[in-house]
DNA sequence: AAAGCGTGGAG
DNA sequence: TCTCCAAGCTT
């Protein structure tokens, strides 16, 4: 019986996606082991709940930003039912500076859909992890990884950079994940489940403070020279132009404005309070706090007075 | 499936 | 100064 061309999907083939995958998953996890970053989401004390904290923390915002936040979060609310007894607005208020306050109320709901539909442990399945609010592809497999040890390809946009330059030999990934982006990361986990945990955690390492979008530190990077990016004399990117985001003047800023006032205070706001954070456009001032409201974020207790939603 | 969603720091 | 972008998700 010819058990390997059974097995064989038309799509595969004998060639490697990268001839040094093994080198590559190896010198990273080596240099990770040695250089690693003291993070409190990695220390073995830390719990899911914890690593879920952080994890919805480090969508779209720096290290750095976090740390603070993480601590003083975890300490009033070391649980998912300790949040979730809690009014959105009160993680909302608790999300501080961040930014995407959203994340803050998808946490909230997240916590309380632990605490209804899993008894309060934070899920360790992909698939159950992925049905809570606020955790798409990327997280649900970062929680599964670094919470339970499981083996799950992690890309977020450092590991989806590394593997662009290392494999692919382009400067910059996609936008968003992509098939590709997909195959080559599943081509090169590791089959051990707590080998690919580690992989996943040392990739994003190398991805954020070696092989980083501005500057990347190829002189310190421990796999340069399996790069193929490197190889190929680091070719600028030469794909179509990628988007900045405005900010100044835009819908969000004022959105930003507005929730501010709201969290700085305790209790309800006189709506000229909100009129008085944003008085250069009258009509995205209300746009924006209609949004708010229609998005959960701030209530609306009889039509002169706001708060933050509970 | 492209666009919307905050904020602040680095180069 | 100004541009870029940082452990994405949702619609």
């Amino acid at each position: 019986m010819a058990e390997r061309t059974t097995t064989r999907t038309i799509d595969q083939t004998d060639t490697p996606v990268f001839e040094h995958g093994s080198e590559l998953v190896a010198g990273v996890v080596e240099w990770y082991r040695a250089e690693a970053r003291d993070l409190p989401w990695r220390r073995p004390d830390a719990t899911p709940w914890a690593v879920m904290v952080s994890e919805f923390m480090l969508q779209q915002t720096p290290v750095v930003r976090v740390l603070p936040v993480y601590e003083a979060w975890l300490e009033r609310w070391p649980t998912p039912a300790a949040l979730a007894a809690e009014p959105v607005g009160e993680a909302v208020r608790a999300w501080g500076r961040l930014g995407y306050p959203r994340r803050a109320q998808r946490l909230h709901a997240a916590a309380t859909a632990v605490e209804e539909e899993f008894d309060g442990v934070v899920p360790s399945t992909y698939e159950d992890l992925w049905s809570l609010p606020g955790v798409g592809e990327y997280t649900a497999g970062a929680i599964a990884s670094f919470a339970y040890q499981k083996r799950h390809i992690v890309l977020d946009t450092n590991v989806r950079r590394v593997l662009s330059r290392a494999v692919s030999g382009v400067e910059y990934p996609a936008p968003a994940t992509t098939p590709g982006d997909r195959r080559i990361a599943t081509a090169l986990l590791p089959e051990a489940a707590a080998d690919a945990a580690e992989w996943a955690a040392a990739s994003m390492e190398l991805g954020a403070v070696v092989c980083t979008a501005r500057a990347p530190r190829c002189d310190d990077c421990p796999v340069a020279e399996l790069c193929t990016w490197v190889a190929t004399g680091k070719p600028p990117y030469d794909g179509p132009p990628r988007r900045g985001q405005t900010y100044e003047g835009t819908d969000r800023q004022a959105r930003g404005r507005l929730l501010a006032v709201l969290r700085d205070t305790h209790g309800s706001v006189p709506r000229e309070e909100l009129e008085a954070a944003w008085t250069r456009d009258v009509v995205q001032r209300e746009r924006a706090l209609a949004s708010l409201v229609d998005d959960g974020l701030v209530m609306v207790l009889d039509g002169e007075r706001y708060a933050l939603a509970h």
